[in-house]
DNA sequence: AACAAAAATGAGACTTAATCTCATTTACTG
DNA sequence: CAGTAAATGAGATTAAGTCTCATTTTTGTT
């Protein structure tokens, strides 16, 4: 049984083509991919309709992260168990997303900040997101 | 001449009622505020083409900060000189959005990894921002 | 394998935030 | 107080995402 059916019957989620076409699509893209390129590459295969109750399906069993480019393109990428907690780096040149895990060290400076946040502002922080603006440089393939 | 007026002499941008009416607008809240918000505020004051465009004027004179709330609800808030970077604390329970100002300690281990992460991805990392999800506790004017 | 019930899909209508157009109004300059 | 450039209002347009519903597919049961 391959990679995406094992994915869907692990999680008790029926098998069915488009949900096999697009995560085909996810577990072949290394970087978070816009909902916009996966609609793109899916186009004949999927109905619009049906990507987005898919990638619902997803988030519901919780390896779908989804989130925005600065310029609020919707973008998704795949969280499986070997996906560990990490950030997001945007190059604003070429449009380039890439995963950032950031050191051991100072996710528990941010952790314990969180902590202090928590009190001072009486809250319940249950989740955050770092992301990163810049520009790659020239070794950049895309920004050539 | 009031604060609004000032805002925009100062930074030679020509003076009309759309635009002072939504600086005072923005001035008088505290904490960010969502877009749709504002519109329903100047509703019937300002219209919405024209509520769009001073957002944006306010964009280019480097007064003005946008981002999306977690269920993509567009939010700006003014950045004047009194309006030290910060980040932002979402309740997903009341849905307010507030300014936090993290610890400098903490603040420039950040920038540390920061310099480590352009260095290993051949990055120039411009900004950076960091949001904070959670709920805010039972002391929560409007969650109650 | 055939069947029935439940679940998922495709096609396209619909919603709505944001942008665009263009005729009219307003702001600045001398 | 012109004359010119800039800004505005009203409404059309665009496009990401949602919704509807008739048809197809999946799955569990004989
Ligand atoms: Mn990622
Ligand atoms: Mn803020
Ligand atoms: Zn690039
Ligand atoms: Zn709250």
């Amino acid at each position: 049984m391959d990679n995406s059916r094992k994915i869907l019957t692990d999680r008790k989620v029926s098998i069915t083509n488009p949900r096999i076409l697009v995560l085909e699509e996810l577990l072949g893209t290394k970087n978070p991919i816009t909902v916009d390129e996966l609609l793109s590459k899916l186009e004949n295969k999927v109905a619009k309709s049906t990507l987005y109750r898919v990638l619902n399906d997803l988030k519901n069993i919780n390896i779908l992260n989804e989130f925005s480019t600065p310029d609020n393109q919707s973008v998704v990428e795949l969280i499986l168990e070997d996906h560990t907690h990490h950030h997001h780096l945007f190059c604003s040149d070429c449009g380039e997303i890439i995963d950032v895990e950031m050191a051991k060290e100072f996710e528990n400076k941010l952790s314990k900040e969180i902590k202090r946040i928590e009190k001072e502002f009486n809250f319940i922080i249950e989740d955050h997101r770092l992301e990163l603006f810049g520009k790659c440089t020239d070794l950049c393939l895309n920004c050539k």
